[in-house]
DNA sequence: GACAAACGATACAGATCTGTTTACTTCATT
DNA sequence: AATGAAGTAAACAGATCTGTATCGTTTGTC
């Protein structure tokens, strides 16, 4: 393993335990035992745990934004369908074995002061999220692109939150009848 | 100070501490330092910091619910308009110095494992206040009450993740707006 | 093959955490 | 006034946390 692998390994194994035990519940010392790298390794690739921490929230932002594009654009070729295929990557997210609530939103809980990098790391990775949902409205043609990628992110947020505490992953399909009511389209 | 009372101050205190720095970042000490109760008073009460923490939950909960009751019904007597107003306690929320995002969707972060009490606490607040949802949807006769109070939960949960991150209290604005759209009355 | 950088393993420092123990004090009730 | 429960303060135990230091080994590069 290179230099460039172990950190991605490192930032993938934290990444892991973050998201599924918290980050002040999971320890340096775990990541060391699951990666198997030296915690000498670690502290060479990361200043801190909450450069650790930022890294693994940058890693999850771009999976989580590359693989709903993804998902996205091979459901659906109608740009209105497509803001609805969102909730269907929701939905296979809520699904899977490793969805314990947003990560971001969980790091901004246990890192609350604005002026700390995970909040900022998390901030933005919901201000690219808006983004998105605004170039498919525009892609759309919605009279109001902005708004309504607000009102489909209010939605998403809501959805994740509810699935995370009834762990329904229904809480998707139900978001998306919301969304298709509002962005005035069938329910598909 | 009687023994009931120092209980309660234990529990406000902490509250307090959860609320503003998360679960595993206040720690015990810190709840002892700011009550000026001694420790050994404080394992009397409680058996562990998870009993704690349930207790701080569950009068979050009991403040919550009756504080959004009564501002709700002082603000609105039409049924219709009480769904509504639910927003406007969500913004005066949000505006108050003492929002640091969802306690409940916190603790359910930090203690992730549904057979946690602390994750259950959670997951019971959030029944409650989709019962309470539900509750007013049937008093403004609507004809799905449940779907409706789902639906005006997802917006107060999304709205409230929201407005975490981008620390702007106008999210609950935008998420009445949508909400007086889905019931089909007035934004007032 | 030599050299420097990176890695692994482990011990360690120092702080902090939860929870307990001890010994002394306060206070309400009978 | 006596008694017993409850509170205070502080030390302590033991675990765990982040981060560093040591030192021997591997590895990539000139």
């Amino acid at each position: 393993m290179k230099r460039a692998e172990k950190r991605d390994h490192l930032i993938d194994v934290a990444r892991e335990l973050f998201n599924r035990h918290g980050y002040h519940a999971a320890g340096v010392d775990r990541v060391i035992a699951e990666s198997g790298i030296a915690k000498t390794t670690l502290y060479r690739h990361f200043r801190s745990k909450e450069d650790l921490i930022v890294a693994a929230l940058r890693r999850e932002d771009e999976l989580v934004r590359e693989n709903m594009r993804r998902a996205v654009e091979e459901r659906a070729a109608d740009p209105r369908d497509r803001l609805l295929a969102t909730f269907d990557f929701l939905e296979s997210w809520f699904t899977s074995s490793s969805f314990f609530g947003c990560p971001f939103m969980g790091a901004a809980g246990e890192y609350g002061d604005p002026k700390n990098a995970v909040f900022q790391e998390s901030a933005m990775h919901k201000r690219l999220m808006l983004a998105y949902f605004e170039e498919l409205a525009r892609a759309a043609q919605l009279e109001n692109p902005k708004w309504i990628a607000e009102q489909i992110n209010y939605l998403h947020e809501g959805a994740t939150a509810v699935a995370h505490l009834t762990r329904d992953a229904n809480e998707a399909r139900k978001a998306k009848e919301i969304a298709s009511k509002l962005i005035g389209a069938a329910t598909e």
